[in-house]
DNA sequence: TGACGTACTGAATCTGTGA
DNA sequence: TTCACAGATTCAGTACGTC
């Protein structure tokens, strides 16, 4: 493995070397990194200026590098910097790069088009995404990776157990939930704004080194930024070779890399993630036919009724409502847990909405668990 | 909305056409459907399924073909398609298309070429998906869905306030969480096995019927399969019409829509979106004696007040201006909407302006109910 | 010290209608 | 086509001040 490192005396390791992403990485021996982590410019195209519902205004990415005349621009761009980054990987070396719905779909084309071979898409879930503020389109609450080995032949690197313990002994999905970057570990400049409009968090950079690369290897960011890859490798011991182009990014990203210190060598990485509650919304009971709908639901003592909505709100006359709001307007009272509350009826029985949200559940947890004794077997 | 209705008589609605996909959407007219579903071939594997855009079939490549060409004949097949399908959708329509990493790529770089406008990539995450059996990657646990307005200027339709209330009352994300086609819902042959490779749930169709058309909409799905869109669409009272190549599941996927029963007009409605409720001018509030003229409002912080003048205008000191208009002034903010700004007082209460809105719209609904059981009666 | 309330923020392609 | 204007719209956090 790590067929790179025999040529890693000629190479500027652990520094990050200001320019240009793809003249600079034309300075560097082919095949000479294990690994790279690109996050280019999304090519957002934001018009106007956006506000929330409270008339503050959201501060968005309007940055110079991120503008490019048209997409075939882009993909000029595209094309140019992800060329020299397969030259320069070793033949066994895996590329990540991550993006949005601007950009992913030209840069997962280029890859393949050059000769990548896709291993995953992966889907960074954000726990707390910033809002749909005009209710005109979804939360846009996930960003896009993608893992591609330098050919279809690379004998790559996935530590496949490492991520199984870090799953809690299941295999790693390719759905992953993670935070934004905030709070202390966001860097900002002397005036508290963060210094960097696109900082990746930590975790993430974490996750993928110790995925796709083991101790001493060799790891590329062309778009270092404020040095999120370097210092995540420094940590994990691996190294890094970053480029940027701007000097103030250059300088923050070496101060925070100093700041680093990596594992000691018996250091067991058990970086537990921050799990997701099993939430059930009562329209999935709905959508998945676990309740029709036009069922009707009652209250135990048969008082009250209401119909099942597509969208999984009830209706009694005219009012409309979800499971727990409809329950608290039609008894008057200031609230009232619609799970418990509303009953239908199964052979003849009354039950509770929950007996539908327990089940639901029980049934995740068993294909979960069926899963895991199909993966060890 | 649905400006594709006007034109419906000429279709062959709620029915599936036996053909190749491009030529048989050659017989449809332009414009005329308001949303396509589409799951065409994954493919990069089956290239016996590829065809070229006159239908002719691809030579069979086979130990030392080039991967190339292979992607070229993909790309040529889908923007084919999808040329066909941007002119058959009216132009406020939209399009959905799923796909996983072989092929998502392909598909949304030619939806930007074409000029589609993307709106949201969809994760759809499987609560039950195949294990990585050789732990060689990450559990591929997603596939992506790409929804797309025919052009940047599309007024398309988000049923916002449906899909908010689906997931108990918090914007839908764009990660969807469902289990697989399993079970009783599966389509199987008469040795019980499943009868297509690739059936979609219901859930998955249910949620994007529900967000992205309304009752009556003309759904297109030119790779039908099964027929899980058009089963959903008649379930939730949409029209559709189907494209497929294979007889059998031509066959199966009528024999399947027949099983479903249309919602009742009252059960399919859903949580209607504010902007399409009927419009009502502060002006005629007061008009109609509901707010008298000379009332004094306030916001809720009784921090600026207002008098009612008999045109519905506000007065507050030397300014005047509509409720939205005053506020703004008033707040120095550059917009604000007047209906939940302003409050009146009731029984020693302060409530929005909003409160009298929907009293009246209320109102008019019974009164309307009314007029219909009079007349029906 | 702790509980509580207010302010702020994050890769965002973010309105619709009618004159 | 452009302009004016009505009016619709937010979730999960962190940080900090007050009581």
């Amino acid at each position: 493995m790590s067929g790179a490192k025999s040529m890693s005396m000629e190479l500027p390791l652990d520094q990050i070397l200001r320019g240009e992403c793809v003249e600079t990485m034309r300075t560097l021996p082919s095949g000479s990194v294990d690994c790279v982590f690109a996050d280019p410019p999304y090519n957002l195209q934001l018009r106007g200026e956006l506000r929330r519902p409270d008339d503050s205004l959201v501060d968005g990415v309007d940055d110079d590098w991120d503008k490019f005349s048209d997409l075939q621009e882009y993909d000029r761009f595209t094309r140019a910097w992800l060329t020299e980054a397969r030259r320069v990987l070793h033949k066994d070396g895996t590329i990540w790069v991550i993006g949005s719905y601007h950009n992913i779909f030209r840069i997962g084309a280029i890859l393949q088009e050059l000769g990548f071979w896709i291993l995953n898409d992966i889907v960074w879930r954000k726990s707390n995404p910033m809002p749909n503020f005009r209710g005109r389109r979804f939360t846009n609450a996930h960003e896009t990776l993608i893992w591609a080995a330098r050919s279809e032949d690379s004998r790559y690197r996935f530590n496949y157990q490492a991520m199984k313990a870090l799953n809690d002994d299941v295999q790693m999905r390719s759905d992953w939930y993670l935070p934004l970057c905030t709070g202390n570990e966001r860097l900002r400049n002397e005036h508290g704004l963060k210094l960097h409009p696109t900082q990746k968090p930590e975790s993430l950079l974490h996750r993928v080194l110790l995925a796709s690369t083991t101790v001493d290897d060799v790891v590329l960011d062309p778009f270092t930024g404020t040095g999120t890859t370097p210092a995540m490798a420094r940590r994990l011991r691996r190294r890094f070779i970053g480029i940027e182009r701007h000097p103030d990014y250059v300088e923050a990203a070496m101060s925070r890399v100093a700041r680093e210190t990596p594992l000691a060598d018996d250091a067991v990485v058990t970086t537990q993630d921050k799990r997701e509650a099993p939430r059930v919304p009562f329209g999935s009971l709905v959508e998945r036919g676990l309740l029709p709908v036009g069922t009707v639901l009652c209250d135990k003592k048969q008082r009250v009724s209401a119909t099942v909505s597509p969208d999984g709100t009830l209706v009694s006359g005219a009012k409309r409502g979800s499971i727990h709001k409809l329950g608290a307007q039609l008894t008057n009272a200031p609230s009232c847990n619609g799970w418990t509350f509303w009953h239908f009826e199964r052979n003849g029985e009354f039950l509770p909405l929950d007996v539908l949200r327990q089940e639901s559940l029980e049934q995740a947890k068993t294909t979960a668990s069926m899963a895991k004794a199909a993966a060890a077997g």
